[in-house]
DNA sequence: CGATCTTACGGGATTCGTAAACATA
DNA sequence: TATGTTTACGAATCCCGTAAGATCG
């Protein structure tokens, strides 16, 4: 390997003669003066080993050598410059992608504020969302489809880091003129929903084993089993049972005929967590959406 | 634009970091000091505007934005490095092309000994032969097809410039007991020529011409007109008639039962002379041929 | 505590610009 | 002779290596 000593400042020197055809102009070009331009352009030749131009005082023409490099010189500087756009464009989110893997609930209510000032400060960013459960959410964190997700389990593990991002209290569902509607929030107990049908969701839904979890031992009066929150909705506002779901998904239920009411259980809190791959930091745009979803937390 | 000052030393660097994710080692592999070799990294991501990579005491990696950067560094340095080695296998001749125009007669008889010789010593040049007549060897200087040419034309124009290269003297070629061939050379005249049946080359070749420059106003006693010299070579031998011909072609009648003799008419010397472009350098490996046709000149 | 990256700093090489010398049309 | 390249040279800059400081496992 010999003294690879080529710059770029080498290379737009060359360019630049071989379009001008003039120390002078070319000089002037590159913001040198017209000798330290020379003595770059001999460094130059000197690094080859060979001429790069013919040059008398009043001509100034490429070697066949010349114009042979000068083919290989045009290709390199355009890969250069457009690596070195490319990372600039990074640098300056003009340009990239952010991942983000997220909660069906903070998804469709808490996340689209969010993702408009995102494009808004920052339109060249493409923005992957997935909005899923808890579960694909560190998933793809872990597997990389993901620069970072927001979801209900806290995943601590060598490869993956978890931060406290929010807490998501309960709210009893249920429609407009129930009897559980008038009670002070305070009053409300386990017993107190349990006399009424409860329209639940599947088992594998965090919130449902949240739910179970809280309330144990009570026993629920449970008069059906849905996937959907807004089956729940449908259901608790044809008055066929009462429910209780987290706030972050209350969007789905500021229906008319419906009511809402915080409730204050014990240990009915849902945690959400802000996971991330350990000891690997975020692109530029993904840090710049971490950042504002830190700052417009629920 | 911004300021690319981006050297070929910085992409090593950065290759070489992202290969060891050490500092210390990649230092070592770019022969330089371990603090010198972080301020070089320091350098490249304060002109990219962004860290390049995370590091710990512990623990060097890559950034999302330097594994993209990381691709275009090395394409970029495949290419620089493939652009350097053409252009230095060039300087030093283990790779080129030189393509040349000449004589049929110079290319058939002279011609390969210094081809020899010049492949011997540079067995990467790749070589083009035009074995073609003067006009044809112009032409293809003049279109660049060949480097320089060997022709019996003095093409000094504005695009050509034409040094005298050997001149060539002529011979008598009859068959063997021929009373010609008996005489001493400065006793034959343009008269003696003419009492023979004479096989004349083409009225298109520079030989032709020559002759009948030299020998006019002498009529000569044309028993035939052919087109190549080995069908000249054959009717002589054959007793069908005498000829005369230049020196360099004499290749074509050493052959048993034919006598070649000297003459010496005023004005009969043919002149070669080295055509090539006018203001335009010779490539290193037309250079390197040149040298050695000169320095082989018969 | 040990290995490793960063900061501090003095010396040396590189490179710049001005000015004079040189070359060609 | 006029235009344009090269050479000469002092000065500013950049870069390297040594040594000390900081940090993480």
């Amino acid at each position: 390997m010999s003294t690879a000593h080529l710059s770029s400042r080498q290379l737009d020197a060359f360019i630049a003669l071989a379009e001008q055809r003039s120390f002078t102009r070319a000089a002037g070009l590159c913001h040198l003066s017209q000798p330290a331009f020379s003595a770059l352009i001999r460094a130059l030749e000197d690094d080859l080993g060979l001429r790069l131009f013919d040059r008398s005082t009043r001509h100034v023409d490429l070697t066949p050598e010349g114009q042979n490099f000068l083919e290989s010189a045009r290709r390199i500087r355009a890969e250069i410059s457009s690596a070195l756009s490319a990372v600039r464009d990074a640098a300056t989110l003009q340009r990239g992608r952010v991942a983000v893997a997220l909660l069906p609930s903070l998804a469709a209510g808490w996340l689209p504020g969010v993702l408009a000032q995102y494009r808004a400060a920052h339109p060249g960013i493409e923005i992957d969302i997935a909005d899923v459960l808890s579960e694909p959410c560190i998933d793809r964190v872990a597997s990389g489809h993901a620069d970072f997700a927001l979801a209900a389990i806290r995943a601590d593990t060598p490869a993956l880091q978890a931060e406290p991002f929010c807490s998501d209290s309960f709210y009893l569902v249920c429609p407009a003129g129930h009897p559980l509607a008038r009670r002070r929030k305070s009053a409300i107990t386990a017993q107190d929903l349990a006399a009424w049908p409860f329209i639940h969701l599947a088992r594998t839904s965090s919130v449902r084993q949240y739910l179970e979890a809280a309330l144990h031992p009570q026993a629920m009066h449970t008069a059906m089993e849905v996937e959907q929150l807004a089956t729940v909705m449908g259901m608790v506002r044809a008055g066929l049972g009462i429910s209780v779901v987290p706030a972050l998904t209350l969007f789905h239920f500021e229906q008319p005929g419906l009511v809402t009411r915080p409730l204050s259980l014990p240990g009915l809190t849902r945690q959400i967590y802000l996971v991330r791959r350990r000891d690997e930091s975020l692109s530029v745009a993904a840090q710049a959406l971490y950042a504002l979803v830190m700052a417009q937390r629920p």
